[in-house]
DNA sequence: GTCTATATACGGATAGAC
DNA sequence: GTCTATCCGTATATAGAC
């Protein structure tokens, strides 16, 4: 791996951190070059456009999303444990969502406004969640109704974070964990 | 009612409409003065700084959701029936929702991540909700946990139209609506 | 590959004539 | 109350020396 190679990687990891924590329109290049240790005007080297940016940072969380849901399928056998492991998710993350909300859910609402190109392929991350919740639930032998209880699952999520983040109140998120993992259990 | 009391209302209510459409940050003083047919010099007349304008619009959005849950508290005896109501709100609005998400539930995150000092007077447009949903749900004879059962029922409404403008599902819109009325009736 | 200087446009905001 | 002209900062983006 060249020099060129790590300078792109540090900034990808410092605009995919900027744009969970201020948003994609309010942070700009200088934002990123400075979080990256990268002299501005050397930034175009590297990337021509505040898109191109965007399109790196959302591949390189759908990538890290897969990983981390690969990794609780190899290290969990019980289609069960795998979603609680995912509900627990929410838990660990709380401070982060107390304040920033959820990183997929605040960008697809973000682009959603800017009428952005890249908005279906930052959808494209929640495709990847809800894949592999609903290969959960049809392990648990819902085949039938997986597909729709996955968005459900997803949907729960994302209004938990969203609330969550609205009243800095990770009582409430932690309340309602508990509640996702009855759903759980009783399904 | 004087012409600047006018003009004033005509500002409100373009920029509540592009706040919503386009988001806050992405809205110039340009496009709220076009949309409201006052020339950009004029603007200042009205309002000094784009935070003003915010301030007018959340009040505006507090101040109309209030009325409108009062009209259908009048309108309704039963408190399960304006429940539902508050449901139906859901289906009814899904051709918004799918384009622009909740007007609430976006502005709020869209301030969290801008560290906005509006951000608080925002989350008070959800207690608006939130209360009434809390009255409604004691009336129901769920005085234990009514507070704890209107976030829940908030956050699930949030969820759903996260997961509808991301995906542009109105289907799955209308098939949560119609879930989340078989758990009103199950209360 | 790295960095400086700079072009160009647009943002929020102001002064002041009418 | 209305409108024009304009300031200043910052944003994206480019040219080109090193």
């Amino acid at each position: 791996m060249g020099k060129g190679d790590i300078n792109r990687q540090k900034i990808v990891a410092a605009a995919d951190d900027l744009f969970y924590r201020q948003g994609y329109v309010h942070t700009s290049f200088s934002d990123i070059a400075d979080a990256a240790g990268i002299p501005r005007g050397n930034f175009y080297y590297y990337f021509k456009t505040k898109d191109e940016i965007l399109a790196a940072v959302i591949d390189q969380r759908a990538h890290h999303l897969a990983e981390t849901l690969a990794a609780w399928e190899a290290e969990l056998a019980d289609p069960r444990d795998r979603l609680r492991r995912y509900v627990d998710m929410l838990t660990a993350e709380q401070e982060h969502i107390a304040q920033y909300g959820c990183p997929m859910g605040s960008l697809c609402t973000e682009l959603a406004k800017l009428r952005h190109a890249l908005q279906s392929d930052a959808a494209r991350m929640f495709e990847v969640v809800r894949a592999w919740l609903e290969r959960q639930l049809k392990a648990l032998g819902r085949a039938r109704d997986a597909r729709q209880l996955a968005l459900h699952l997803l949907a729960r999520g994302q209004g938990i974070a969203l609330i969550t983040n609205a009243y800095r109140d990770r009582a409430f998120l932690q309340r309602e964990a508990r509640e996702l993992k009855r759903w759980l259990d009783a399904l």
